[in-house]
DNA sequence: ATAGTGTTTCGATGATTTTCTAATCATTCA
DNA sequence: TGAATGATTAGAAAATCATCGAAACACTAT
């Protein structure tokens, strides 16, 4: 879940460990906060801005001063609770495509251009990923993508085609 | 606490989550995570040493392959244990300097010389931190850090030395 | 109104960190 | 021993992010 990468990013750094001590003890504001910590308050406001984006602290006005203040339930949660990914939930069919595609690729590039025509068909159909619907591409910058995945860039293009993934009028090629 | 610290920046990355996922299903080794996760095993390598590190993750070699596997032990914390900071044992004296120095310093910069002579050499010993102990400093270079604190640096230069924290040849400036 | 006080935004800068490629190291097996 | 395979390191490029000063903004009180 994104979410929890996000919060982990935004407990990840001294400055703001330090403003959320600071609002442990009690509710503060952001000159007062930037002075104990010898920092300004741009940066002090940069950073209880990000928190409260997030859920991590609240604030309200209150005369002159934005008031902010801890929403402690976030910090109940054991840590494994942060890092484990969840909802893993893929059928067969899935679960096929990922194997074929594990077996062909490897950090990223094509090994080997599948002789299989159903296993050629998801093999390119995973590269076609790289390129964005309804945009125009011309021929080099096919194959300049291409390339990326698989030295053979003119086989892939013509395959591309072939299995209707893209399609062409002159030099121009497009996705679907 | 630092590891506290460091423990949080390790957890808030998007790669090193999906290695410890990984390693939460079961132990795995360098080029296979890579080949999971599209990325070359120098940068996989890369995390997992640090993880390694910080006590987040073990390994033993087993034939060709180092295995890595995790430390489960460590998250099981609640959240709220990292980001409190532990142990603010302050006697009466740093109580007393703390007060000296929130009262002269804001956003980090002297406000105002004090007077009174031990206050003054609090603060003068406050901006002494910055210089490193055995380095030599030229005069430029002295006056270029007081002046981060306050416009005076001749002032507090002079003090400096009067007040034993630095001493001088010629034009040549060192602490203690 | 307008002066004073605290907050927020903007643009620029500098530091840190992730990632890659290429080279080197360590281990196994012929 | 040397060939093969996986792991690690070094160095460089690229991306991200904290910080600051200055300007703009919001509220209060005279």
């Amino acid at each position: 879940m994104k979410e929890k990468l996000e919060l982990l990013k935004l407990l990840a750094d001294e400055t703001r460990l330090d403003i959320l001590n600071i609002l442990l003890k009690e509710d503060s504001y952001v000159e007062k906060i930037a002075c104990e910590l010898s920092l300004t308050p741009a940066t002090i406001c940069y950073h209880l801005k990000k928190m409260e984006a997030a859920g991590v602290v609240n604030c309200s006005r209150s005369q002159f001063y934005m008031i902010y203040s801890l929403n402690r339930e976030i910090f109940d949660k054991p840590l494994y609770e942060l890092i484990k990914k969840d909802g893993e939930t893929v059928d067969a069919e899935e679960k096929y495509k990922k194997g074929v595609l594990s077996g062909f690729f490897k950090y990223g590039r094509l090994t080997q251009i599948p002789t299989q025509r159903k296993k050629r068909e998801i093999v390119l159909r995973e590269i076609a990923k790289d390129f964005k619907a309804g945009e125009k591409y011309a021929e080099v910058e096919v194959n300049e993508i291409i390339h990326k995945y698989h030295e053979d860039h003119c086989t892939i293009r013509r395959e591309m085609i072939a299995f209707g993934i893209m399609e062409r009028e002159k030099e121009v090629y497009w996705l679907k």
